[in-house]
DNA sequence: AACTATATATTATGATTATAATATTAAATG
DNA sequence: CATTTAATATTATAATCATAATATATAGTT
């Protein structure tokens, strides 16, 4: 059947947000296009419509999602848009019990990374993008001071610890273990922040 | 045919090693049993009279893979049991190009842990056994004075910058971007470990 | 030398995979 | 009101998945 103008976008969003969803759910291997199409209230056979690809899919999927959580971190740091309390904010929001047990609504880059870097070169460049932003976002909670290297290796150190600790949350069997993982991450992040860089190199 | 002696344990041995690499190189779900047995020189059906399912092969090459690297660690703290200097040896070891660029032999927490996050308790529980002891090999470089509580908060934190740097320094396409990511991940780590903690919580 | 036990191979099963070609159906257009 | 067209459904394909039952062949045992 021919459908109203705009359908067409609109079954393509709603696609996208279902893959990203289950996307870090359960991998990019585990989920398949019928089941991914059933789950958007389609057939499996019009994918192509809409995708050259599974690959293209998966990056559609990987931009939504990474431009949800660039908003909400963008909406966070509208209060307090520099200084250690907006670092804090956007460590807390990420090192949060709540964000360790949903992962399908949670960065993408958690769940994800490890699994895009075995993917052909394009869909990593789509995730580097967005890395290279959310970097972006922390180093500009740094002293104005420091020089943009400093930051931008402080960024990396700050976000690299959000990161590992997360993922390590949540493999983890021993809840009160992944609490206090947690919890060290955010102590860990906020401590680079301020800390006087090491001499011994 | 009837084999010698131990040959069912070194054939058990041979599709372990080879999972535990093909694992790490290309990911839990992306390997299948047909092929890892043809890989390791052998038909899939004979798979079962050695695991009872892939998940089980899965635990099996996860504590052998990790195994490896923990003993790679060891001999790596032979020189240099405690202090600063130990502490810089395993991650000069873990933060190197080389294994940046070797996932196949490398870490299997970096290439495999969000994907284990979604598997069974069990297996999980593999996993955070051996991050576990990890925890405690860079704890053990730590000064003395610390109370445990404050070792293992940073240790923590610095195995989450190797673990956060080493899968952002392989997802990304930029390769000068990624040896800069190497590089703020070993200063970073390192920095954790003398710090003043923050104040400001 | 005959027999038994066992490690692996062969073959089978039924589900699921990504992708593609064709069919259907109703909105848009004349 | 007839025709075109676009969005999705149906159906097909060939590969691959994990798992399982059975067959084969030979080392070890008697």
């Amino acid at each position: 059947m021919r459908f109203e103008k705009g359908h067409k976008e609109q079954t393509r969003q709603r696609i996208v947000e279902t893959a990203a969803r289950r996307f870090r759910k359960e991998g990019l291997e585990a989920v398949g296009i019928a089941g991914l199409m059933a789950d958007a209230g389609l057939t499996h056979g019009g994918f192509y419509a809409h995708f050259a690809s599974k690959e293209h899919l998966v990056r559609a999927a990987l931009n939504e999602a990474l431009d949800q959580n660039q908003t909400r971190r963008a909406k966070a740091l509208e209060q307090a848009p520099s200084g250690p309390e907006a670092l804090e904010a956007l460590v807390r929001l990420y090192l949060r019990p709540a964000h360790r047990d949903t992962p399908e609504r949670g960065c993408a880059v958690a769940t994800l990374i490890a699994e895009v870097a075995r993917h052909e070169q394009e869909t990593r460049a789509v995730l580097s993008a967005r890395l290279a932003s959310l970097l972006n976002q922390i180093a500009s909670t740094l002293p104005a001071e420091m020089t943009a290297d400093e930051k931008e290796r402080r960024a990396i150190g700050i976000f690299g610890v959000m990161l590992g600790t997360l993922q390590m949350a949540r493999v983890v069997t021993d809840m009160a273990l992944s609490d206090r993982i947690l919890e060290s991450g955010l102590v860990t992040a906020l401590t680079i922040s301020n800390a006087v860089a090491s001499q011994q190199l």
